[in-house]
DNA sequence: AATGAATGAGGGTTCATTCAT
DNA sequence: AATGAATGAACCCTCATTCAT
């Protein structure tokens, strides 16, 4: 009885140890490859071996957890996107009217992206919208039109509109320092092109924006 | 006398015969490339060997004209990019009104990325504004502001605003088909983010668009 | 405490399996690389193919420990120059006589010479004279005139007659059978010279060689 | 009658112009090659491509002439060695006693070799000594040895001893600035090693040299 | 779970050679 | 005889992937 109780807690703590150990290496994986992905341009991807480099742990460790470098790229991706979201939600989720989660959706979305380049540089390149964020971003635009505050001629024109502006917001950030209110602007200009008011553009303008907590202390 | 005159001749044939092959085998190549970049995705980049094979040249013959497929890439990219300005100057060039030329040069693009797939794909993964377009665009911007037509927060607001809502309508085009105003309404939209007045807005898409003589046909 | 102990012995165990793996490895690219110089005159060299065929090892093997043929040729060069210095170290580095020493050191060189073609091969056309090579002989060149047994003009141009002929009596060992005497012809040749005496250059001959023991069983 | 004899004039006179073109041509090319020979080292050899560049002629004439590099090679070195001995032809044919041909000869090719470093690099790494060269220097190191001022201890030593000091005098000058007085002192040093005795020594080298023409103005 | 030596397919590049004009 | 575009064999090198320990 003694001896398989014992052996069970013993089983129990190989695995406790095991699955600690796997995060453990798991995460280190991840921050090196933030650095790595950070430190390559689009015309010379990294490889395998700068990962390993980075992270300090051998080639078979590597394909332990990840079967090519597209695979690690898709889990830092969602590592950095979860993240940035969790950092959001609270924000924006106590928020009732739809121009006022679009104002402050944005502009925290542009701030995120002009403090944090390697951020900037994923959601740059990234080919289409995650999928929360474009489910808050559609409802929203469909809830200011329902409730008359927007008016666009079509809701793919909108979207695009939204998205296209702000993506090219990021790129100019990635080439450019750009000036202090800059956020404002793209969020202003956005506005009008979505048929909102002067006044309301004035209005939702002139709210303070929430500071957000930091994030990313987790892994580097 | 008729010996040196004679061998000059030869001369100056050798000369012309030898500059119409290179340059017939170079339009194999670019139109070759041109259609093999169609066929590959950005995760799925081509090698030399797809150019060679689709243009039927050797290896060797690839390498005398460019040095790498990020060369070619950008012959063929500037090929349809002069070919698509070229055919676009004449409708627009004899224009005075700077919200008559944005509007007619906006759909015509969209229209372009429509009705030519491979074009659409090449504009849209382009790094930037080729110099020619960013120009003319700038300078319409300018103008219209200083007529007191446009009203927008800052220039390089409204800059991304236009080439991030346009580009985001190629992404949109390249991954489904669009309904048949589209272009109407993403002009709409972006002249509304300009500031553009409300009836100004609906003067300029009530104008007939030109049709554009059809190009390319020098190579495929 | 016993699995951190388990765990240490098996990772030691592991890194001397590797270290010893790769030691072996290298053994036998360096035992092919031997075989394939010595098959390929300078008009026809070896190409890495070559290498790893006679080897039996893959492509990259071949990179995980030379980056070119250069690179491998250098290091057979050091091991043969290496083994042969060991092995004569200790016969000449008994004797203190100038005059005997570089009687000794260039007979056995050249019996050596004619004894192992593969190392004459390489030995003659080694760009330098090896560093410790070298230095022995400059040493003993000095010394003898020194002690007033050698008679020479200028140090380089009795530097240059050793090496020289030394050099051009291996060249005629490549290309054709010598007799039984030559090594002592070109010896005493280049003691007259250095301006040794005559009789002392008949006591320097008479002199018994050492036996050299036999090498390079390591690693053919 | 008269038919036939301008036809066959104008026939001879084709013949004899197509001659003088061939020839002139051959010449651009060797004289190319020399200049291209001398600009590559021995790690980075000539291609084809540099000839016909530095000729500027086109690819095809140059098969016209020469089927590889090697051949154009050993055409340029026996071009080379033909000037050389041309020019030192008449001074030391008319030169009886072996000692002094050989003497003049040696300082001669060590002079030569100081002031045309092209022409040292070709004969440093030429295989073996040209037909005539060799010719001369056996038949002076038999008089020699029969008329009793020479005393080798086999000829196979005697002419390694010559070729060999000589041809590492060459790798000197090839790799330093040799001081004024080295042509003598390697003189000096072989005749010792050939055994002729102290004061012929001395007399053959207090024998002023004879000063060469200039060559190799034909082709540069 | 971690290691790292070995692998070899896959791609890149050069350059001697041919041949129609 | 001269031209030079086209050719493709022969090399070179990288790097994702496997596997015995």
């Amino acid at each position: 009885m003694r001896t398989v109780r014992r052996r069970k807690a013993s089983v129990d703590h190989r695995t406790r140890v095991g699955q600690a150990r796997r995060a453990r290496t798991q995460a280190r994986i991840i921050a090196a490859a933030l650095r790595v992905f950070t430190e390559h341009g689009p015309q010379d991807p990294p490889v395998i071996d700068d990962f390993i480099r980075a992270a300090g742990v051998a080639r078979g460790t590597f394909y332990n957890y990840y079967k090519s470098v597209g695979e690690l790229l898709e889990a830092t991706r969602k590592w950095l996107e979860d993240d940035f979201i969790e950092s959001i939600e609270g924000e924006v989720a106590s928020l009732d009217d739809p121009i006022e989660r679009l104002t402050t959706g944005m502009r925290l979305w542009i701030r995120k992206a002009e403090s944090d380049p390697l951020w900037c540089s994923f959601a740059a390149h990234a080919g289409e919208l995650g999928g929360l964020a474009k489910e808050r971003l559609s409802g929203d635009l469909r809830n200011g039109q329902r409730a008359g505050q927007l008016n666009y001629p079509s809701f793919d024109a909108a979207y695009d509109l939204v998205v296209g502006s702000v993506r090219e917001g990021m790129r100019r950030i990635l080439s450019q320092r750009v000036r202090r209110k800059y956020d404002l602007e793209i969020v202003q200009i956005i506005l009008q092109g979505l048929g909102l008011g002067r006044e309301a553009i004035a209005r939702a303008l002139a709210r303070p924006l929430p500071v957000m907590r930091r994030t990313r202390q987790r892994i580097s």
